[in-house]
DNA sequence: GGCGCCCGTTAAAAAACGTTAAGCCCATGT
DNA sequence: ACATGGGCTTAACGTTTTTTAACGGGCGCC
């Protein structure tokens, strides 16, 4: 049974939103729709998306400020443009970004729905599980439902274990940065939250160390690293 | 089983990077992305990297002034070049610099893949183990996972204590420069951080002591050579 | 041979991280 | 309203990692 696509929507004006949100959902896309960057941002780390469709133009937060955000932890999710008027700075700036697409208001729906399916079909290439799940060492995670199944029980994580686990995975054998997990999660670096952080570390340590290839490694004064050692 | 190859790929432009990076990661290749030179240059003292794909203009540094401090401690590691428009002055500096290969966008898929491979066998004569380990005399070294194996027991090196033993066998039997290595591991040659640097060798020295045919000797003002006497 | 500088080593200080438990807040059911 | 419980933060204490200090020895050079 194969998941559904879930979009991220960001754009201010309610109307198109609105009009946008259920087009998408007729054609089998799961839609959250927020209304400037801010929200769209919280909501990123919250959920678990699969592609991202932001106007340039919001307030609070503009397109690209909530793009580059977004990319500092995540490479991997695509992001496509809304932009009001065809100006060539806005292009450049929103590829150089990592955009995948951007689409020139006003458009047709249509269109609006190839790029979407091109671009999945381009870029889904992760080891994700159609479900969602995905395989870390021998447990199997599923960010979603916020479960990991070990041996034996299978575990609820809660909101923040959660996303501290997803931000180590998509950085697998890669460093997760401090600072920008931090940023990430909590919105604020500060000495606290970075206790806090710690304190998620162990917690998740504690859950994965039922596999010993596992291991959650500490790149001291820059971040941690998520190690799954080869058979 | 064999160990992937593991790239370090510095292009800013994300959906470039990204579509490398995907295309990489099926041919087996675990590729880290970075979206700019100076993270590049983090990554690559941080990690372990057998293979580097660097665009020539990027933002904060650029591909050929990655590439020369990179050289300062590492000669081996291959360096491929991606220029936008074919320069010949660009080439030349380039192979003065210690570049390997070449490549004008745009390319296609397959010759990039071509090329990493042909360098590869070409270069690859180094007493690296598949598994990403290798023997300094008699002690096993896992630079990956950090880890030194001793006759009895097996120990755990630091972040530091791993950057710069990585920087001393890369530079075996012959000089690591002392300002170099400093500006790779502290990024700045201060004496403060010349003092650490003694410290940590000193460090080195007794953890590799056990094995009396290696020796970090002090090459006075020049830096340290790893030595390890034929058996 | 004396003097400055660089290095060797050990110890102390400071910073970052690890872990456990206690406290707090908020939602929920009674 | 009151208790209950889950989730998050803060506190407290321990450990590890890194830096700085301190002191002693070696090297090169006039």
């Amino acid at each position: 049974m194969k998941k559904n696509t879930s979009i991220l929507l960001a754009e201010d004006d309610l109307n198109l939103g609105q009009l946008l949100q259920t087009f998408l959902k007729t054609k089998g896309f799961e839609v959250s729709l927020a209304q400037n960057g801010k929200t769209a941002l919280e909501r990123f780390h919250e959920g678990s998306f699969d592609f991202c469709i932001f106007d340039v133009m919001m307030p609070e937060m503009d397109g690209f400020t909530l793009a580059k955000e977004i990319r500092e932890i995540d490479k991997q999710t695509p992001i496509l443009f809304l932009t009001a008027k065809a100006m060539k700075e806005d292009k450049l700036e929103g590829f150089s970004l990592g955009a995948d697409d951007y689409l020139t208001k006003p458009f047709a729906m249509e269109e609006l729905l190839a790029r979407i399916n091109a671009i999945l079909r381009r870029v889904d290439t992760s080891d994700e599980e159609e479900d969602g799940s995905r395989m870390i060492g021998a447990i199997k995670y599923e960010p979603e439902l916020r479960l990991l199944h070990l041996e034996e029980e299978t575990k609820k994580l809660t909101t923040k274990e959660n996303q501290l686990l997803t931000l180590l995975v998509k950085n697998q054998n890669d460093i997760l940065d401090r600072q920008a997990a931090l940023r990430a999660i909590w919105g604020d670096d500060n000495y606290f939250n970075g206790r806090s952080m710690d304190v998620y570390i162990a917690k998740l340590r504690k859950a994965l160390k039922s596999d010993e290839s596992i291991e959650i490694m500490n790149v001291h004064g820059k971040g941690f690293k998520l190690i799954v050692k080869e058979a």
